[in-house]
DNA sequence: CTGAAAGCGCTAACAC
DNA sequence: GTGTTAGCGCTTTCAG
């Protein structure tokens, strides 16, 4: 590879030159512009990304840390980021972290050795403290971090009290819920949101609560015994919609009609949700918009702009399946 | 960061010791050694990995290069890579192609600018040609490009014969085959397989195969079409199992049951296969296997280690679920 | 065994 | 407007 010395010598200007035209900045005259410009074609020459970065302390490179982009919510999330950041010419770095504290430092480590400009992470497990002695620019998705770290998810709550009343609206008196970890934020509050609007009612029967850990295998097994142990459930909320997926081969399994005997609702909106049959209905995020976001944020925040409004709570949908009955 | 230099002024040696202590090259006495890698803790000292890329020329980093990390097959490779690649201090960098070339080429334009080891690629617009310019290591997967390069995949052709042969071991007369794009060999070869097979038997009819182009609406319309046309098909062999969960749905929206009265089978074994009602039965790559090969193939190519086998393809298993009956 | 110094390719003062 | 030069932080000859 040419470097900027080749097209100093090829142009008859110094090197200076050539970083100003290349940098489009101080002053050159229109002439000497060109001349450089025509050696930079001519010698096909590219500017070495890695001695820049040595100078600037910047790569223009960022990071994602998933627990594991396995999970089919998070490959939806890093397109979008990798769309916008790809657009503004930056690349970016994949990272599995298993939930995994440990891991996370890890890559903390290795980011900030390569002069990473800024990283979206999905953790439980880091705190403010860690992430400040790193002092590099993040965004958190999905799971939020503290009041001081921009981050874009949506209104679990809200989306669970959604899902609810719509069990309700199609009938269903005696609503379960599946939900996910106990120290899963998230999970928490999909729950809270269940327990407000059936509380309200005065329908809250905690004996209807049992927890599948966003788990394939566990929540068959917990829904098998759920809907022995109460036969009369007529609607299940899941946790997300892979349990959603699982609750309904539970039911079938029990011989249950799926929506007839028993409405199921997930959440996520993944694209597997529609692919099932019969169809999950879910409270669907806005996976793509949420990534998007995250990456527009993270951008702002390394180039140094205010950032206005840290909690971005995207709106969720209802997506209509064929677990649930029609709306009466 | 603390620098070299300042690990050298506690230890009260020369920066190139420090160095030699940190490459482990070189001659360095013990005692002075034990010096420097105090003063390193108690600095908590991390070498510059972009000073290291500048003066070495390579930067620890490979991409990886995939049509759309959003596809279900892609994201467990990817998984793979990051595996092995983060338990040999490597870094992974994720690209969306939209299998265009032109992003291809931008994407590696921006590899040599920051010294990118090496690429694993998933393309069918590149030519060995376009590559070679680059004089970048690569290793390709899922779809072949040259002798020359590495690559991982299966064995399409046989994957495709064991499925006929299992659809008729269970009992099926008539087997129609759903198609992927003309374009990619993958799709072609599956198609070989599956005529071969019948042809074997002098039961190959074209009018048994459409295209459905990797595509869920497209296979749901082309399915309908060739059942209504053709009633009598009892089996389909489905390009991929993406297809396959659109053809039981189409089959299962005119009347069918499956598998009673039709028997489909995938191919890819993606887990979305195993979610679905019923199971998709598939002929299951070794998805992961396929990954992780291509990343110990990659780093090999990147030491400069002999490569003595360029085509490397991995053995398909079939994977039965509850789209086909049982073996006779 | 250890240190001085050149240089990886680029940018940004600072002169002229 | 343009050139000279001192780094950015590291590795590696080359002396000694």
């Amino acid at each position: 590879m040419r470097t900027i010395k080749d097209v100093a010598q090829e142009a008859e200007v110094s090197v200076a030159t050539v970083s100003r035209v290349l940098n489009s900045s101080g002053y050159v005259n229109e002439d000497t512009r060109k001349k450089v410009l025509d050696a930079i074609k001519k010698l096909d020459y590219r500017p070495n990304a890695v001695a820049r970065s040595l100078f600037k302390k910047q790569s223009k490179t960022i990071a994602l840390i998933v627990p594991n982009i396995t999970n089919p919510f998070f490959p939806e999330v890093a397109r979008a980021i990798e769309d916008v950041m790809s657009s503004k010419e930056y690349t970016l770095i994949l990272c599995n972290s298993d939930d995994q504290e440990e891991k996370e430092n890890k890559y903390f480590e290795v980011m900030k050795q390569k002069y990473v400009d800024g990283v979206i992470i999905v953790t439980s497990t880091l705190t403010p403290k860690h992430i400040e002695k790193n002092g590099i620019p993040i965004v958190a998705v999905d799971r939020f971090i503290d009041k001081d770290i921009p981050y874009v998810s949506v209104d679990n709550v809200e989306g669970a009290r959604k899902a609810v009343r719509y069990l309700q609206s199609t009938g269903c008196q005696k609503i379960a819920h599946i939900r996910g970890p106990e120290n899963l934020l998230n999970a928490e509050q999909r729950f809270q949101g269940y327990r407000l609007e059936l509380q309200n009612k005065h329908l809250f029967n905690e004996d209807l609560v049992v927890n599948g850990n966003f788990n394939f295998t566990t929540t068959t097994e917990v829904t098998k015994q759920l809907l022995k142990k109460h036969p009369d459930i007529d609607g299940i909320f899941a946790g997300n919609d892979y349990m959603a997926v699982s609750v309904v081969k539970a039911a079938l399994a029990l011989g249950k009609r799926v929506p007839e005997d028993l409405s199921v609702i997930g959440f996520d909106g993944i694209n597997l949700a529609k692919l099932t049959n019969p169809e999950i209905t879910t409270i669907a995020q806005p996976i793509y918009q949420i990534g998007y976001k995250a990456a527009e944020l993270l951008l702002d925040l390394i180039d140094g702009k205010p950032i206005d409004t840290y909690n971005h709570e995207l709106k969720v949908t209802l997506s209509v399946g064929q677990t649930t009955k029609q709306m009466r």
